[in-house]
DNA sequence: GTAGGGTTAG
């Protein structure tokens, strides 16, 4: 009889509970020496004796029963030996290698066990490394060989290793087995093969939640927002419904970049039908949504009332406050985590000093990045291009370039880009220069970059130099993509991209802007044409400035809701002074409220003025 | 005995 009573923890086998070697007077090498039911219930015997261990000294108290009692020579007691040491919480690797060595014939569950063991220590290119002996031993692999197999894969983003295995399974036939299908969906996800991806996905016979997890995430790694709710809402319509964390935590991300509030806001309710407590990643990815969404006292609201608030969900709520131009606020928030006790990491300051360079918050800006120096966090060129934003947007350009001369580390286009812009911003040639020359040096394939420059040599009216940049741009046939805007009418987004005569609605939205023009003109509104279009007629000047698509989308949003109720732009590529000035003027005629999400910035627009200091120097 | 998770400057 399997004695089942609680042991006191201090002594893992009490007398009389332990395995009794008396029962067989020589150790068998061999269990058939054993009659059968007496092996059977030293099996479970041995089992039980395992399942107690709850730390390595129990453990290896437990080994030293199985080899006194020679029931290390069953495979059975051996595999579970083996499974126990790897895979438990408190496990050890090396430990369980070496046993695994010293079992005769290892089969294929021993093999599977050590190539999880791996995977969950980490340790994957290990795994691979057992997988091969594995082959090598001429052991077959089955359906449980390959999820961990392919997780480790997916996490070393071994595309080609993936890809032969994926053949090894056909070759198998084990390429209808629903976990296999779900892990080849992941790993192709991670090696960004959403082609592949998604041809497994469409060839499964069945799927699981886990299946749409698989193939959300794929889709949400590649930055395929869109993509991510139409399979969220396929997977409604085809009743896969169970309330998800996993899956509704992309489909809130997927919001958030959208800037879908009202669906960001239904998941949100979903979940808290659903689930009884949110869980702090949760928490932390409406936070984000909320955030990005506009919806900023939400997003705070939410951070209050999570419970265990962990470095990510400051970091998160951190960069939410950065976006809309609150940076007292987190500059607070950094304070409250570090009297909590939290530590801020390399992202937290990115939010933070982004937080700072957006409020033209100097002092504290070089303070901080002092601080996480001494905090032993290694700036990044991110933090760097956080400071020579800093610097130039407050007009310290020679600072800014001093601090990208002596930067440890090869300055990128980002952070050349970012001190070109500010130079123009405060008509610096002889710095904008410089680092211009470094930009168009390193071929960049960036239209802004030669745009901005001829900008600056047209103020001083350099205009053969104006010319030469002009004719480098167009003889290197550089082109970029149509800027768009996405608008919230309606609980529905739409999207506009500039110069788009074919966009719904096109005919009555000009007429809108007509109406919007002559209005602007009594009150004095004047295009900031200076700042495009050189060498273009007036007429078309105008055209063109009418076809942004930020305009296009204002037009299109008063057009279609109803009066009072405010506007949200939820996604704008990159906002020009010129609608910057004509935002302002509309939001105070129409009397509505104008949000407009500028990459990660907000504008918020009210009776004439904005929330931000980004145009300050331009009006 | 098997798969899936959040934050980042211009």
């Amino acid at each position: 009889m399997i004695r089942t009573q609680v042991q006191p923890t201090h002594v893992l086998i009490p007398p009389g509970d332990h395995l009794q070697p008396t029962h067989v007077s020589i150790p068998p090498r061999n269990h058939q020496q054993i009659p059968e039911f007496n092996l059977q219930l030293k099996e479970q015997e041995c089992l039980s004796l395992l399942k107690r261990c709850k730390n390595m000294e129990e453990f290896k108290q437990a080994h030293a029963q199985i080899l006194k009692c020679g029931l290390f020579w069953n495979s059975f007691c051996a595999s579970n030996l083996v499974a126990t040491c790897a895979l438990s919480v408190w496990g050890s690797m090396g430990y369980a290698c070496s046993i695994f060595h010293r079992i005769c014939e290892p089969g294929t569950f021993e093999f599977n066990t050590m190539i999880r063991g791996h995977v969950q220590d980490m340790n994957y290119e290990e795994a691979l490394v057992v997988y091969a002996d594995m082959l090598e031993r001429g052991i077959e692999p089955d359906n449980f060989t390959f999820p961990a197999l392919l997780k480790a894969c997916a996490l070393l983003r071994a595309l080609e290793e993936g890809m032969q295995i994926h053949g090894q399974i056909l070759k198998l036939r084990l390429h209808d087995d629903l976990y296999v299908q779900n892990s080849l969906i992941n790993l192709y996800g991670k090696c960004k093969k959403i082609e592949s991806s998604f041809a497994v996905f469409k060839n499964m016979d069945q799927k699981s939640v886990s299946t749409w997890s698989a193939i959300i995430a794929a889709k949400a790694s590649l930055g395929l927002w869109y993509e991510c709710l139409m399979l969220y809402g396929d997977m409604n319509s085809l009743g896969f419904w169970r309330p998800e964390e996993s899956i509704l935590v992309n489909v809130v991300c997927a919001c958030a970049h959208l800037g879908a509030l009202h669906l960001g806001k239904c998941a949100h309710g979903s979940l808290l039908r659903n689930i009884s407590s949110l869980n702090v990643i949760v928490h932390t990815s409406l936070i984000n949504m909320y955030a990005k969404c506009g919806a900023v006292q939400e997003a705070v609201g939410l951070f209050k009332k999570t419970a265990d608030k962990n470095q990510l969900s400051y970091s998160a709520t951190i960069s939410g406050l950065a976006m809309h131009g609150r940076g007292r606020e987190a500059l607070e928030l950094l304070s409250e985590m570090l009297r909590e006790g939290l530590k801020p990491d390399d992202v937290t300051y990115v939010g933070v000093l982004s937080a700072c360079s957006h409020c033209g918050l100097v002092d504290e800006g070089l303070q901080v990045f002092e601080q996480m120096k001494s905090d032993e966090v290694e700036p990044t060129i991110q933090h760097y291009g956080c400071m020579v934003d800093l610097l130039g947007r407050a007009g310290l350009l020679v600072e800014a370039y001093n601090l990208i001369s002596n930067m440890p580390m090869k300055p990128n286009d980002i952070v050349w880009r970012s001190l070109l812009s500010t130079c123009k911003v405060h008509q610096n040639l002889e710095i904008g220069e410089i680092a211009a020359n470094e930009l168009l040096q390193s071929n960049s394939k960036n239209p802004g970059d030669y745009l901005l420059l001829s900008y600056m040599y047209a103020r001083t009216r350099r205009w053969e130099d104006v010319s030469r940049v002009r004719t480098e741009l167009a003889e290197k046939g550089i082109y970029q993509a149509p800027g768009f805007s996405s608008v919230e009418v309606q609980r529905k987004i739409y999207r506009f991209f500039s110069q788009d005569a074919k966009c719904p609605h096109y005919d009555g939205i000009c007429d809108m802007i007509h109406q919007m023009e002559w209005q602007l003109k009594f009150e004095g509104y004047v295009p900031d044409t200076s700042q495009v279009l050189l060498n273009v007629q007036e007429e078309e000047k105008r055209q063109r400035l009418r076809g942004h698509s930020q305009k296009l989308a204002i037009a299109f949003a008063l057009l279609n809701s109803s009066g009072g109720s405010p506007i949200r732009i939820t996604r704008n590529l990159r906002m020009c002074s010129d609608c910057h000035t004509y935002t302002k003027y509309i939001s105070s005629i129409y009397e509505r409220e104008i949000t407009v999400r500028d990459r990660n910035r907000f504008h918020h627009f009210r009776d004439g003025t904005c929330s931000c200091n980004d145009f300050w120097l331009l009006a």
